[in-house]
DNA sequence: GTGATTACGGACAATTTGGTCAACAACTCA
DNA sequence: TGAGTTGTTGACCAAATTGTCCGTAATCAC
């Protein structure tokens, strides 16, 4: 009994988080917002209470679309060192095109999190530890590390640091040659047959 | 024949850089700036044109002051993972207290990137890039990496990104003991004797 | 048609932002 | 003493910020 909504949230809210994921917090203004969504204010305020419930929003879009197909990739076929590096492939994918390069929303947000709540920086360390309970289960996939749990904990902080790291580096610019060398040799750092 | 400046202008910028680290460039406001330095804006604007300028200053007094640092670890006595292994410690050493950990200004600083101007931006690629020079001379310090040009760009990468990412991590509030473990981790591999 | 909901645009308010200006006090050097 | 510079305080401005409100058009169910 009621004009329907002509626009689709999801659709929204995947612009929504690309804002932020570029500008961050404070560097996204609501005329970016409507810009991006193509809405205004007040259809985007009658979903969303205010700002922060739209970056909230945001983080909770890039942990079940961008955090989940690492979770895809990371428990696909094959030993631990080949699912990490069809993942970091997939990375380095981003310095492909000369378009710029947004890196990891995690990172960013977890840069300003002095203009967060406490409720977006428990989410970002939160999903942090579960890309690391990933990082654990995939190396568990095989030896040596499949026995060895003091092992896969320590390789899965270094892979960890390592994935991050190579993130801020592919926002940083870095040639991608470089980076590609260096994958190459994390890679081959990973046991296994 | 003038009254003498009654504070330190290196003292000022050292608080000016705290600010930026902490908050960004746009969570950091000019009343932010007045209270850590305990000047007003006047004082300020005499010396800076803009904020931008301050921000600039800051992301520069940075590199004299900690990334020197860093250079300074890694140019000291002892095999390549003797040395990475103090420059970790000296990272780690954040974890210690319980205050806030403030993690790289130059990871923050690249995340803020769509707020600064292409100076700010050059200026921490640059910086970037001089890190990973520092990294490849330290490994070049011995076997295998002396005689091995493109071996010593790969574990050069590698240890950058594992390097950057333990600072998101360590600004991310991860678990000292996790990064303990893969810091251990990432020191077993370096090679040499 | 009537009522209810949605979208849009513009106007609006309240606050905060970076930055400027003026006036006065404090100090050094000649 | 007096000129010249510096620091401090406070007022002030223009612009941008988030968020609200109102009026109008469009679309559904009844």
């Amino acid at each position: 009994m009621a004009r329907p909504r002509e626009f689709d949230p999801q659709e929204a809210l995947g612009a929504i988080m690309g804002v932020f994921w570029r500008n961050g917090f404070e560097g996204a203004s609501m005329q970016d917002i409507e810009a991006a969504t193509g809405l205004n204010k007040q259809s985007l305020y009658r979903i969303y209470a205010d700002k922060r419930a739209m970056y909230l929003a945001a983080l909770r879009h890039y942990d079940e679309t961008e955090v989940a197909r690492a979770g895809e990739i990371l428990s696909g076929p094959g030993a631990p060192r080949e699912r990490f590096r069809r993942l970091f492939n997939d990375v380095l994918a981003e310095t492909a095109g000369d378009g710029p390069r947004r890196g990891c929303f995690l990172c960013n947000a977890s840069t300003d999190e002095a203009q967060l709540d406490d409720d977006a920086r428990a989410f970002v360390n939160d999903a942090m530890r579960r890309i690391e309970g990933a990082f654990r289960d995939t190396l568990a996939a095989a030896a040596p590390y499949a026995d060895d749990a003091g092992l896969r904990k320590a390789a899965a902080a270094k892979l960890l640091a390592f994935y991050f790291g190579l993130r801020v580096l592919i926002k940083a610019n870095m040639p991608a040659a470089t980076l590609r060398a260096g994958v190459r040799q994390a890679l081959d750092e990973i046991d296994g047959d």
